[in-house]
DNA sequence: GCCGTTTTCGGCCCGACTGTTTTCAGTCG
């Protein structure tokens, strides 16, 4: 299996060799171009080129898509074999070294014939110990010191952070800034604003009048362990936690450039500039500039930098780089749906003790209420998992879940006779594992009671593509399952998703009027907002949960609600936008 | 190498910081 991030590699170290060899920077950057977009595909180039359509993928054109063809065909591509025979292989080792680039791995390598990939940093410390690396033109003293520290610390993998990780990393931090006599305005930009499910580092931006004296004291947050590299616009520290921030700062003038630019993504920016070319302006985090008066014309904030270009305001989860801009030339950009569109959530587990199949909640049916009332929701949705699939005798879960059900429904009318007004409606579910077969885990006669099931995968995630679409769809066929919970089953930065069909989950989805769990739990963000968007295309509802096993998950509705709006999700795509009437009628009570 | 409702040739986003060097290349965001 060759997959997307094998490719992505490989591109890019032939655009390195491009780059020190050729000294070709357009064709360095095609490959790269090509790379970042592989890299962020969801479906996996083999299969993009199995269905004839890998020049669909921007950036890959005739040659780089024969090049992949003959890849999948014979499990090798002989021009990228060549190329890279180019350099000594070492080189590749050493581009992963923060700090040095094709140019300054290069010269190491060729100079000391880094021939072994696996063995090339462990020589270049050798070296540095030995003091040979400054033999080199051009290395001085602090460059090797920058180079060794980089070296020591790349032996730490660093993996993207959960968006819910770096959160209040940069509150805390923002809360700090904030309180600065110089400081006007701050506020988090790049993937953090973007609500990305994973953030590489967290970005943050400053707005002043006296750009030195704030960033001074930007830097004497008590937090901060080391200042990576400082100047007069942007400075990146190191916290003692370890997580890196950046930090850009600009005058209020600017300070609607310097967060259309910050914000990103890159791709954006990119596909933003170029349009902006083509009616001769110029973009930078400075301003937009006139190109043939040289005048940069003011913007004070990101809605007039956008009208300037002749296009409506992009909502930062939409800023991608893929259609947004197209769409904002025609003021056709979706009003996405908001927190405060939600009117219930539908995953949630209860404190009930029972012999669960996996795990049980936390938090006492009362102060889920509560806290239901707190957030306006008009109906709340019980999900437990099935009792133990297996050892349990039928009457047994019979027993379990009718006392479930009992013991609910009696907390819930104490609840009501005590609090009586605008108590949200309950409806009592279970969550449902999908076998490896597609059964549900719960027998037929102990399903129809319920309200209503959720059905998810638990276990088999190793299951070929084909027979996990099929079990999907077969358990979705079961008239009391209207939701498929948390679909892929990933758990980020631990489990990958499962391999699926999705569009044809997703269309069947919409023809048997199903729905896609959208699991706000920070840890899956499940529909992923790329699926989100496929499913928002095609036409299929989804339903934004939290899966919350105490009360305070319960706010993670509003990590479902930024994945939702990353995939061009619109209130009317989300059942529990709707009235309680309504929803009932989805989930086929009424 | 990619790409095109002004182009199939001739462009390709733009700027900050560092280090080592007298004017800039390399790397990164
Ligand atoms: N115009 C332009 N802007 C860039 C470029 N690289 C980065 N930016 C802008 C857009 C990014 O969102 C922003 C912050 O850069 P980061 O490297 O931190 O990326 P981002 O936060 O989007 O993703 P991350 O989660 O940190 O990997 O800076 C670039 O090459 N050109
Ligand atoms: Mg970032
Ligand atoms: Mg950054
Ligand atoms: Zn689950």
């Amino acid at each position: 299996m060759i997959t997307n991030a094998e490719i992505a590699q490989t591109l890019r170290r032939v655009a390195a060799v491009f780059d020190v060899k050729d000294n070709d920077h357009f064709r360095t950057r095609a490959y790269q171009n090509a790379a970042n977009a592989i890299e962020n595909l969801t479906i996996s180039a083999r299969d993009l080129w199995e269905q004839g359509k890998l020049t669909e993928i921007p950036g890959v054109g005739p040659n780089i898509a024969g090049h992949l063809e003959e890849w999948f065909k014979t499990g090798k591509v002989r021009h990228f074999e060549t190329e890279m025979k180019r350099v000594p292989a070492g080189m590749f080792a050493l581009l992963g070294i923060r700090g040095v680039g094709p140019k300054i791995a290069y010269k190491i390598a060729d100079k000391f014939k880094l021939d072994d990939e696996k063995t090339a940093l462990k020589k270049v410390k050798e070296l540095i110990v030995s003091g040979k690396l400054s033999s080199l033109p051009g290395f001085g003293e602090k460059l090797i010191h920058k180079i060794q520290t980089s070296i020591e610390s790349a032996y730490v993998k660093e993996e993207r952070m959960l968006l819910s990780e770096a959160l209040p990393v940069s509150k805390e931090y923002l809360d700090y800034l904030l309180s600065l006599p110089d400081v006007i305005e701050a506020q988090p930009l790049g993937s953090l604003r973007r609500r990305v499910a994973t953030v590489g580092d967290i970005d943050l931006a400053i707005c002043t009048r006296k750009p030195k004296e704030a960033m001074g004291e930007a830097l004497k947050y008590k937090e901060v362990g080391e200042v990576i590299s400082t100047g007069e616009s942007v400075s990146r520290v190191k916290l003692k936690s370890g997580h890196e921030i950046d930090i850009k700062l600009s005058h209020p003038g600017e300070w609607g450039s310097l967060l259309q630019h910050y914000t990103g993504s890159k791709l954006h920016n990119i596909l933003l500039r170029s349009f902006a070319h083509e009616r001769q302006l110029s973009l930078s985090e400075h301003g937009i500039k006139d190109q043939k008066t040289g005048n940069i014309i003011n913007v004070k904030n990101e809605k007039s930098f956008y009208a300037h270009l002749g296009l409506s305001l992009i909502p930062p989860e939409l800023r991608e780089g893929e259609e947004e801009l197209e769409l904002a030339k025609k003021n056709k950009i979706p009003s996405l749906v908001e927190l405060s569109d939600i009117k219930g959530d539908l995953h949630m587990h209860s404190d009930f003790e029972y012999e669960t199949s996996h795990d049980l909640g936390r938090s006492s049916l009362s102060d889920v209420l509560d806290k239901a009332r707190d957030l306006s929701y008009e109906y709340i949705g019980l999900a437990d998992h099935n009792p133990k699939f297996q050892g349990l005798s039928i009457a047994h879960k019979k027993k379990v879940l009718d006392a479930r059900k009992n013991k609910l429904l009696t907390q819930y009318r104490e609840y009501e006779k005590r609090v009586k007004t605008r108590v949200p409606k309950l409806l009592i579910g279970l969550e449902i594992d999908i076998r490896k077969d597609g059964e549900l885990a719960l027998e037929e006669e102990l399903i129809s009671d319920l309200d209503y099931a959720i059905a998810s995968i638990h276990s088999n995630f190793e299951l070929s593509k084909a027979e996990n679409t099929t079990r999907i769809i077969k358990a979705l066929g079961h008239s009391k399952v209207v939701i498929l919970g948390h679909p892929t089953g990933r758990m980020l930065n631990q489990r990958n998703s499962i391999e699926a069909d999705w569009q044809a989950i997703i269309e069947f989805c919409k023809v048997n009027k199903k729905v896609l769990e959208v699991n706000g739990a920070p840890a899956r963000l499940d529909l992923p907002d790329d699926l989100v968007k496929m499913a928002v295309r095609n036409g299929a509802k989804l339903c934004i949960d939290t899966d919350s096993h105490e009360v305070s998950q319960m706010d993670f509705m509003q990590f479902g609600v930024w994945t939702a709006r990353r995939g061009w999700c619109t209130k009317s795509d989300v059942v529990n936008t709707l009235t309680f009437r309504d929803l009932q009628s989805v989930l086929r009570l009424s």
